[in-house]
Parts: C-alpha cells; sequence; structure tokens
DNA sequence: TATGAATGAGCTTTCATTCAT
DNA sequence: TATGAATGAAAGCTCATTCAT
C-alpha cells in the first residue's frame, strides 16, 4: 500500500528531476542551447510531463534563478554572521566578498542568473519569509545599525540597491568579460567604492 | 550621367535602409521577435540583399548598438563642454546625467542596448579617433584632471568604470523594471554615489 | 479496443509512407531534385516527422538503396537455386543474368543505386544473417564450390568482388548511357568474360 | 597598339584562370562544397564573367573532367609506347598500370572524375583526332593486333570496354572506399582477369 | 567584354506545444 | 498523472543566375 505522502513524493520527484536537469544542462549548454527535449530526455520523463509542471522553458528558468540566487545569499549571510564584526560596513564588504568568491568558482551560474541578480532579487528572497526567517532577522539588525549611523530608511534601501547593482555588474564584467581585467585587481578598488557610499 | 560616387551611394542606400528597418523593428519589436525576414521586408530588398551587408542578425544588432552608443556618448560629451564647469566632478555629473536623460526618453533604446553600454564599449568608442577626436581631447582633459587630485591612472580607469557599470545599472533598473522606484528620486542618491567614489 | 501492436503499426506507418514517397520521388524526379518539402506533402505527414524518423535525405536514401539492394540480391538468390545448375559457373551467369533483366526493367532504380552496388553492398546484405539465412547459406555453398576448383579463398573473394563490379558496371552503362551499346548485344561478351574469369 | 591575337590571349586568359580555379577547388573542396562565388574570387574575375565563358558549374566540370582524363590517357599510351613489348596483351597491362599508379597519386582527381572515366570518354578522346592524331594512330596498332589473334572488331571494343569499366570500378573502390582492400594486393588478380578476358 | 550588386525561391532543420491514449 | 508521436510555423541562410552599367 502506498501512502498519500509517497504518491506526493513520486509525483514531486519528476519535477525535482525536471529542475536538475534543466540546471545542469542550462550550466552546460546554455539556456538558448537547450531544449526542452534534451530536459525531459535527462530527467527521464515524457515530453508531456515538462508541460505538467512548468508553464515552459522560462519558467522553469526563472524558478531556477530564484533558487539557486537564494541560496548563495543564504549561505553569504551565514558566512557573515559567523565572521560578524562590529564595524557594519566591513560586514558589508564580508558579505560581498562571499558573493565574489562563489561566482569566481561558479563562473557559470554567474552568466546564467546575472540579469537576476539584484536587488530585486535580494527583496523577493527576503520577502519569502517562511524560508528564511534568518534572513529577515539579519537584515532588520543592518537596517538598524545603518539607522544608527544618520541615514533615513531610504537612504539605507538606495544604497543598499546601488551597491548590490554595482557588486554584481563590476563582478559579472571582471569574471566573464574579464573587462576591464581581473575581479581580484579590482576588489580593493571595488571596496573602496562600496566603504565611501555607506560612508555618511 | 552618374558619378562614381552616385553609384556608391545608390550602393550604400541599400545598407542603410536595412540599418535603419533593423533598428525601428528591434525597438519595437525586440531583437528576438525580429526576423531577418521582417526586416529585409521593412527595408524592401531581398533577403539575399541583407547577407550581402552583414553576416547575421547578431552581426547587425552589434553595428547598431556600437553606432547609437557613439552617438550618446558623443552628444553627452558634447553637451558637458557647453556646460562646462570648474569642477571636474560636477562635469561627470552633468554628462552623466545627460545620458540618463536620454534614456528616460528612449527607454526602448535603453532596452536594446543595455548589456554593452559599459566602459568596454566606451573604450572602443574612444578608440575611433579619426571619428571622435574631440572625444580624445576631452577624455585626456578628465584624465589630466583627475591626476592632479592625486589619482593613479589605473585608479581613474577603475573608477570610471565602476562608475559607467554603477549608472548603467541603475538607470536600466529604474527605467525599465521601475525597481526599486522612479530614477529621478534615485538621482540624487546616484549622483551621491559617484561624488564620493570620485572624491580622495 | 487497440492493441500495443497496433499502435506500433500506426506509428510505423508513417515511417512507411515516407519511406514510399521518398522511393517514388527519388525515382521519378531524382534524388536532388527531390525537397523534404515533396516527400512529406507525398506522404501526408508534417515536416517535423520527417526528422522524427530520418537524419536527413541521404539518411532515407541510403536505407532505401540498401532496402531495394537487399531485396534485388535475395530475388536473384532464389532465382538461381530454384534454376540450380551442376554447374557452379553457370549458377553464377543464372544469378547475374536474373539482376540484369531485373534492372532492365527497373532503369530508374538502377540509376538511384547504381553507385552503391557493390561488392561491399553485397556483403553488407549477405551479414544481416537474421533477415536473409538463406542468403548465407547460399553464399555458403558458392564458396565450397569454388574452393573445390582449387581457389583460394581469398581468389574467389577478389574475383566475386571483380565481377559485381564488372557488371554492375557495365550494366549501368549500358542500360542508362547505352554505352557502348545495348545491354543484349553486350551480355554473351560480358558473360564469356565472367566464365574466363572463374575459370582456373 | 594591341594585335588581335593579344586580345584574345586576353580573353583567355581569364577563361584559363576560371578553369584552373575550379580545377583545385573543385579537387580540395569537392565539386558541391564549390560555390560559383569560391571560383570567381579564387580566379581573380567578376561573377557574370564566369557566365560569359560557362554556362554553369556542370558545364565546367563536365569539360575539366574531359580535359584531364585526356591527360592521363594520353599520359599512359605514352608511357606505354615508349615501354612497348612484343606481347599485345602485357601492352595493356603496362597502359592500365600506369593509370592505376596516376591514380595512386592523384585520389582526388580519381574521385572527381570517376563516373566519367569510362570507355565512353576514351572514345571520346580519341576522337579528337587533331589534339591527339598519336593516340589515334595508337589505338589503330591496337585494333590490329587483336584483329591478328583471331577477335572480330566488334570483339575488341566490346572487350577493351570491358576492360575499362573493370579497371576503372575497382581503382575507384580500392583507392577510395579501400574496399575489399588495397589496390596493391588487388593488381595480380586484377591483372590476371585482364588477361584472361583478353585471351582468346 | 566585364562587372558585381541584387535577387528571391529554395533549402534543411528546429522545437515549443498539443492531444489522443 | 503520464505519455510521446505528431505537428507545422518559423527560423537562418545559400547560391545560381540576372542585368544595368
Amino acid at each position: 500500500m502506498v501512502s498519500t505522502k509517497d504518491i506526493s513524493s513520486k509525483k514531486r520527484l519528476k519535477q525535482v528531476k525536471l529542475f536538475e536537469s534543466a540546471f545542469n544542462l542550462f550550466l552546460n549548454k546554455g539556456f538558448n542551447e537547450t531544449a526542452i527535449d534534451d530536459i525531459v530526455k535527462d530527467a527521464g520523463v515524457a515530453k508531456g510531463t515538462f508541460y505538467l509542471y512548468f508553464k515552459d522553458k522560462y519558467d522553469i528558468l526563472d524558478r531556477l534563478i530564484l533558487s539557486k540566487s537564494c541560496m548563495v545569499i543564504k549561505e553569504a549571510l551565514e558566512n557573515t554572521r559567523e565572521k560578524q564584526q562590529d564595524d557594519f560596513i566591513e560586514n558589508m564588504i564580508i558579505f560581498i566578498d562571499y558573493i565574489i568568491e562563489y561566482f569566481k568558482n561558479n563562473k557559470r551560474l554567474l552568466k546564467l542568473i546575472y540579469k537576476n541578480l539584484s536587488w530585486g532579487l535580494f527583496r523577493r528572497a527576503l520577502v519569502r519569509q517562511d524560508e528564511y526567517e534568518e534572513m529577515n532577522n539579519l537584515k532588520n539588525i543592518i537596517l538598524e545599525n545603518f539607522k544608527n549611523k544618520g541615514f533615513t530608511e531610504d537612504e539605507i534601501e538606495k544604497n543598499i540597491f546601488m551597491i548590490m547593482e554595482l557588486v554584481s555588474s563590476v563582478t559579472y564584467s571582471c569574471l566573464i568579460l574579464n573587462e576591464p581585467g581581473d575581479i581580484d585587481s579590482m576588489k580593493p578598488h571595488l571596496f573602496n567604492a562600496v566603504r565611501k557610499i555607506l560612508t555618511k
């Protein structure tokens, strides 16, 4: 006899398999170069099954990007909490550095999610409070600390947004296009800029 | 009697027509949604003629982006020279503001060239000295002035690069995604960040 | 109710229809003059269906040639066995004559498969033992008999090869190009040559 | 002042250049893979000029094959006359061996002209008495000698035709397809077959 | 004679999506 | 839920040939 939970698991299994197959193929072949056919063959399910769980190729990509981005940000936040400093600006630098180092080792993931690694995503990730309660707490701590420095809440949000845009855009350019050079020689200037932006 | 120049003009005419048709279609329908068929029909030439002048759809896009970006940058530089201030940081702000305002009125162009409006492109534009001699002069003036402020040449290049990335990325996000809000309420913070980055 | 076999049959039906359409069109219009479009229209299936069953136009041609060649050779072998003589050389002549007569009535087929009607094909046909068990038996009998005549196995293979090349090439020339004349006035000389080659 | 002959030479020059370019490209890229565009670019003339001298791509191929085949046959005949033996069958073997050895060193040429290297071509070559007077003399000698052996003229022509077909077809198969093996291990059997056919 | 820009029908191939089972 | 055969519009691109100059 099979329990309801087992059926649900079995059902979920195909979805998970499709998700993983799509992820691997997008990373290795690229999004445009991957056909639905490739995904279902890799996942070992029928073509129709794909459309049972996902609207289309862009649907699975979006979900993939959200999932992977959340993971990276969560990791970065956890790492920052572990190494927590007194100076909140330095915590920000640690957070940024973790993300940069992560993508240095996962360039293909960076390529895939680049266009969506932004404040918007960050916000979406923070909103999913059921999954990331802890993130929310941390976020509040960050906000609190900047307020103490004399920033308004609007200023904080906009500055964080700008920093996210700056960092992701520079990281992408250095790691993927090697423009204007390698990320390591860029880091001091980037961190410097971040520090300046965050200083009243 | 038809002069050699006229023949050459006639020849060029089709290329120009293709260029314009592609530009309009890319803007209105989007790049992926525009077929070569659409371009040649709009230009009123045969399909083969397209391949006489362009390698493929990406070739015409690249040339389009380069051409339009150069134009915007040139305009911005000219405008900056006209309104030239004593303070070079303020000149930079004027330059940036011009570009932002330009794209505020040409959102679809921004969408099209976003991924390529970067320092790399700027550099390519500057390199075309025959076309943009004046730009080169201005660039030298800028470099000279920052050196006086105590920046090394490396610092200048990297900071300008970061500012370009920051500005383009924030402009795109605000104008196209309206994220985290409208560009006008972002501007003060953005300009503030730029000023901080450019201050020793 | 539809059995599994019926579903499979239905599936196969389109492939068979494509096969037949391609065969007729190749015969009547020629290979190069036949477009995939022509084939699918004639078969009454969608273009994509063609690529479900065949890699490309050359794939269907190859399979067509193999199938038709096997058929002719099989018929010729069966006919030879029916009219079997004591003298093995005469059996060979009967075999050859059957093939010549066959193509006399199917000149367009000869045109289509000529380049591939060779010892290589013959060997491939013989190898398909599951489909042509009887052919294998006959082949063994032939080999056995020539060995008795004092030929080495190497000699037999090479002589059979040469005869196949000679016959197919002369048949093609006479039937298709009428060069140097009609096949019937060529036959005595051709058979004579074959007899000489097969005589120690 | 330019003489009529010079103009004619100049005119001929482009034709010759086209001929040579086509030959090299057909050999190196293959006939189907060579576009008229490739030929005219290589020859350094305009596209329209091609159609001034040749009907189409097949026209230039035909002329190429005829020209090159005549050359090979002429060389083979000259070589045979030099090494002339008393036995006319052995002269035939020398003639055949020369052609085989020639193509062993020019496999790509063999590939190109194979379908047309036949008795028909041989006859066409012999017919061009103005260009190949000597060939005609030799041909007559051959005919004379076989008549002495008791062959009718019809028998001679048909046997020579069969031998040409046999040799070219076997040579092609061995050299290009390596089927059923290399040409050198085939030669003894081939020459043996030729001798048998030519023996009353 | 010579040019070469222009043609445009034609090609093969892809692939997201559907739907009867 | 799950299948996978079938679809067919649409894509990018080629190239022999023409013709005004």
